[in-house]
DNA sequence: CGATAATAGTTTATACGTAAACTAAGTGAG
DNA sequence: CTCACTTAGTTTACGTATAAACTATTATCG
């Protein structure tokens, strides 16, 4: 795997190879670790996509627009709709009007959620152990800065 | 939200949470650079997968079976098919079954293909000076490094 | 040699990401 | 007040990720 990156990066010289090869091993890091969690969460039913969503409504501990949960994924406006649907669907999760301004969807957890919630914690907490703990305090906390300072400088994404 | 699980979480700070600090980052991470990557691809007719799959095939020199294919992206078996499918409907790649064992069907590269590429990597390389280019040489060769890392030490994927 | 297993790939079904177009409800200028 | 504008959310359409079941071909074992 790590050959072939090698590889790539072997073949244009040390210019923007450096911008290069972080992209590309941030992408292949994100899809490696995806797969495991993705795996995780389907042992509760859950995609990674509406863990998120619970996690973000647990974490706000009060119903929110759905917009606003849109907003704190990267999930772009129509696609949330269908999350919130499946959500539903389930039970996890329940849409209710506002009164004030009649257009706004606000959307709660449900108790069901909450628990599942809670049964998932331990689960997500070893996984991330498990997946890089390999590395030290330090490395870890410098990774996390790094990645802070990539996103800190991006350009921006609302055109 | 209980003054226990509070205390219990920040009793539980200096451990789990640098893991979960990384992971969360890199997730982010990842997400804000794939927006910007879908687009330049989006104004070329691409999507990001597909991109992967023409460089792949331009990084091989040689047409490649199916599953190899899929093995170097991130890419699940079922998904390849379609993904090649709509790749030989656009005319940017080609299948051919191999004669000795008729299982196994090659894709290779159009010379249209090799053009659109050649026409994509500028704006490429300028996406990821744009998008890291905030960064020293040290800190991406760090992050690179940090990255190679967390992935070298991954549980294995296949079940 | 023939039943059986393994391999390469496709089909099917569900979920998600994204853009474009649409509906419904609130806001503001004339 | 009313008509244009904005905002919140949904519908529609296409591409992709994933698992499960299926076809076709090759390999293997008894």
């Amino acid at each position: 795997m790590s050959t072939r990156l090698q590889h790539e990066l072997k073949k244009k010289q040390p210019f923007e190879v450096a911008e290069q090869a972080a992209a590309l091993g941030l992408v292949r890091t994100n899809d490696q670790l995806q797969i495991h969690f993705s795996r995780l969460f389907r042992q509760f039913g859950l995609t990674p996509s509406q863990y998120n969503v619970l996690r973000i409504l647990r974490g706000e501990g009060a119903p929110l627009p759905i917009l606003e949960i849109a907003d704190r994924t990267v999930t772009v406006v129509p696609g949330i709709t269908g999350l919130i649907d499946r959500l539903e669907a389930a039970g996890l999760v329940k849409r209710a009007r506002c009164d004030e301004d009649r257009r706004v969807v606000y959307v709660a957890l449900t108790s069901k959620a909450s628990k599942l919630l809670a049964k998932l914690d331990q689960p997500v907490v070893d996984l991330h152990k498990r997946l890089m703990g390999h590395l030290s305090r330090s490395e870890l906390n410098e990774l996390t800065r790094l990645l802070d300072k990539v996103r800190s400088g991006l350009p921006e994404s609302e055109p």
